[in-house]
DNA sequence: CACAACAAAATTGTAGACAAAATTGGTGAC
DNA sequence: GTCACCAATTTTGTCTACAATTTTGTTGTG
């Protein structure tokens, strides 16, 4: 797994890069076919660089690899849907309660900071810099909490996430406008812990909610399930 | 990264399997260098499969790879050892809270029938069942709480903590008898959540106590460090 | 005598070729 | 006409050889 700082950006991390746009932008549909040689001969490169980007994905949760029979987009399921919101509900109301109990000023900067960066995107309607950017607002969160595990953990629920919600999207615009994460920076640079770890909470549960997590929008992979 | 059910032993998992065990062990120390065509050499494989298995204990933090210049055994930092029971306490307690909150009588099954066999393993002092055995019970506890996401995560930090173990133990035998186990269940059995919490973060704070994490047993492996 | 630049050895990273497995299409029997 | 079985094709998994990089040892110069 690569570190914090991750500048060099290596052949494949490249490929993989691409992929992960890709699904994340809904370009590439769950359940679609990742060909290895396909992608080799796209990207120009040979089929081991393929198979390492393609086993990365797969450990973050974005594509299933099946032994023998290749690599499709993941399908996460309406269950594991739930799950990633539940891990990351517990594991990000206890960071902002712990960056709140010790907020330094350089870390009440840098949210500013970055909350500024995402009015603009918004207001600039830049969707694709909307999505990272909110993303790297809960990353920010976890690296000042000062866990390095935990960012970890969190940028893999972050990926999966973005799955989920191309996937489950509703129709309604999932703004998820940056009210919310000034809420939460603003109790943090208060110190007031429990309101922090409240915020958070309900912010992921929004987002949660704006989901369409219902039975019936569970599109089952397997064809006998379909026709019958 | 295999499933809950992953019973096909693949190659690369043999091998895999052996080093994590002569990691946890002590027979590799931390720092040891792994040349894949020792490996591959030894295991009587080619140097792909053991360069699949490098990269699955990197990515479990049991290993280091530096570009083009090979794999050494992982040698965590007492910051890192701190981080990961924090991410444990963290995810454990609430594991368990949950689980308190509504526990099956299979699932309160399953955790007596565990701690029998680690009852077992202590009588007949057979250590490498106890540390496996002392293993499977965080993960069962996180089965039974039914976030398969969170299992595997815990997976990660039970790898991580046996390097820990190996690297910091301290010369007190860290028996870490069954007793906090028997009264975690306990307290499952119950439905006390708030105790079932209580208990589990001091069982995990019992364990990082009894490590030598104090700055002066921190073994630099720069040698600028160390002769200055 | 010390330091720096260069060359050689060792080790990892990559690519291409081959083998194994699975799916698909066709053929034959019932 | 339908089902089962077998062969052919496609696709992945693995191995071996080559290239790039790093490290180590040597030599020459200040």
């Amino acid at each position: 797994m690569n570190d914090m700082p991750s500048d060099k950006t290596l052949p494949q991390d490249i490929i993989y890069a691409r992929i992960w746009s890709a699904i994340a932008e809904r370009k590439l549909r769950p359940g679609t076919r990742l060909k290895e040689e396909q992608l080799a001969e796209l990207f120009s490169v040979s089929r081991a660089r393929v198979r390492q980007a393609l086993a990365a994905l797969e450990r973050d949760g974005l594509v299933t690899i099946f032994r023998n029979r290749g690599a499709f987009v993941a399908e996460p399921s309406i269950e594991e849907a739930r799950d990633v919101f539940f891990a990351r509900r517990m594991i990000e109301a206890r960071l902002v309660e712990r960056l709140s109990a010790a907020p330094s000023q350089q870390a009440i900067d840098r949210l500013r900071q970055h909350l500024n960066a995402e009015k603009a995107a918004h207001l600039a309607q830049d969707r694709k810099a909307i999505i990272h950017l909110s993303g790297e607002f809960h990353l920010l969160i976890a690296e000042l909490a000062g866990s390095r595990y935990l960012w970890q953990v969190l940028r893999d629920l972050i990926s999966r996430t973005s799955l989920i919600t191309a996937v489950y999207q509703s129709h309604s615009d999932t703004s998820c406008g940056p009210d919310e994460h000034a809420q939460i920076v603003e109790a943090i640079a208060r110190g007031d812990a429990a309101r922090a770890n409240h915020l958070m909470d309900h912010h992921l549960e929004h987002i949660e909610t704006a989901l369409d997590l219902t039975d019936e929008n569970e599109r089952s992979t397997d064809l006998k399930d379909i026709l019958t």
